[in-house]
DNA sequence: AAGTGGTCTAGACCACATC
DNA sequence: ATGTGGTCTAGACCACTTA
């Protein structure tokens, strides 16, 4: 017992999707033309041509002007892990968050960032160290730096209150970036900061994260032991969104 | 420069979408109504509906049935990795790829993976460890349960020289699934399988995927050293789909 | 009751691909 | 030349929200 809209386009989009769904049509497959759906569900061109462009759109079929209609490749898989606010992961597993602010100014930048963030070797960069804890046990070492012109008030910010993450989600939106993840032995100063044993792997991110404008922050987290774990959902890859 | 298809709809879709990324309507702000969009571009109405649709379908806009037309809240961020096949990933490297099959068997479920399977305990189930190597160098562990019903050829399949994720994909699509990931220190049977010293910390995945018929396999994978990285692509959490 | 979005029709003209 | 999809119009009726 399902929920039916039952509206003539639903009727037409779950008739094409059960189709592929159980193998009937397979990828490559010709679907019939708007005018064959047409005549079959008595609807008008519009209520078909939507309905085709819509799964067009949601990547089951992949359509082509003046040619016709077929079923798409199916999409690869993907992993997609969510990011979240570090005192908000914190507060979700029932822990009270505290930080430790390690470092909290202005430097030049060195060559090699200078590169990261496409900018002159030795603007001036904000960098920040904060060690993110859970009942005063060390949790998450977040080593940060940022694009001041991005966050001009980043230097006057209460690290030990609110996160980074979260001021720069506030400001103006992101498009997109990178991460690297990978399993290292700490070295002896991040051992140092997170108090854990020498034999300890930790998990360890790399981000970078940019808007049309350059590159706003990179940031390298890193975790020990069974708080080294990222859980991520499945799902077939987003279809491509046009650019604007 | 850019590139402009220019016809009306993607003109009011630019304009609605200039205003939001500019920052002039933040999210919860109030949109145009449909009547007053077709005004302001002599549109019909059909016109302007699909495009609000198609904007709140994208996950810029919110409409209520009644009420009106919002800009949505921004998305949060997510980070994507994709899913390969271990025998192209090697050879995308410039590899040669080879794989030392270790186990490939039926056998009965533990209590813990029949609750993993959502089967009865006992139940056969396909298990298969693979080594698989760069130019003779180990590189990846799988480790392997699969639901027998899902792949009858499990059994005869010569895992040296095809992927049993290259099988599991050429069947009957997957829905989606689970995955974890962890720096851990390898157990010495890791380690020798492996061929790693027993300081090397190592990245383990561990994935389970579904039919929405039920669980069809359960992998852990492990890498070692500077083969256990994983890089992915940020961007804004994709829309959710609905529902067939 | 008025305003808003959800769905649908029956046309029209155009652009592209194929034969 | 024919068939296909791409875009658009000018209506219509309905359902939901708000007042």
């Amino acid at each position: 017992m399902n929920e039916r809209p039952s509206t003539l386009s639903s009727r037409i989009s779950a008739h094409i999707l059960d189709r592929i769904g159980s193998g009937a049509w397979r990828a490559g497959d010709r679907v019939p033309t708007e005018a064959a759906l047409m005549e079959e569900f008595a609807a008008s061109r519009m209520t078909v041509h939507h309905v085709l462009k819509d799964l067009a759109r949601r990547g089951y079929l992949k359509r082509t002007h003046g040619a016709g209609t077929v079923v798409a490749a199916p999409r690869p898989y993907v992993t997609h892990y969510d990011h979240h606010d570090i005192i908000e992961e914190i507060e979700a597993r029932g822990a009270r968050h505290s930080a430790r602010v390690v470092v909290q100014h202005l430097r030049p930048a060195t060559a090699a960032e200078a590169a990261d963030f496409d900018v002159a070797p030795e603007t001036p960069l904000f960098h920040a160290v904060v060690i993110h804890m859970a009942e005063a046990k060390p949790f998450e070492l977040e080593d940060r730096l940022i694009d001041p012109a991005y966050l001009p008030d980043c230097l006057r910010a209460n690290l030990a209150k609110q996160s980074l993450f979260s001021l720069l989600m506030t400001s103006r939106p992101l498009r997109d970036g990178e991460e690297r993840v990978r399993a290292v032995t700490p070295s002896d100063e991040d051992r140092d900061l997170l108090d854990v044993a020498p034999t300890q792997p930790c998990l360890e991110t790399i981000r970078r994260t940019w808007t049309h404008e350059g590159v706003v922050t990179r940031v390298r987290l890193l975790r020990a032991g069974c708080d080294a774990v990222m859980s991520g959902r499945i799902a077939p890859a987003p279809v491509q969104e046009r650019a604007r």
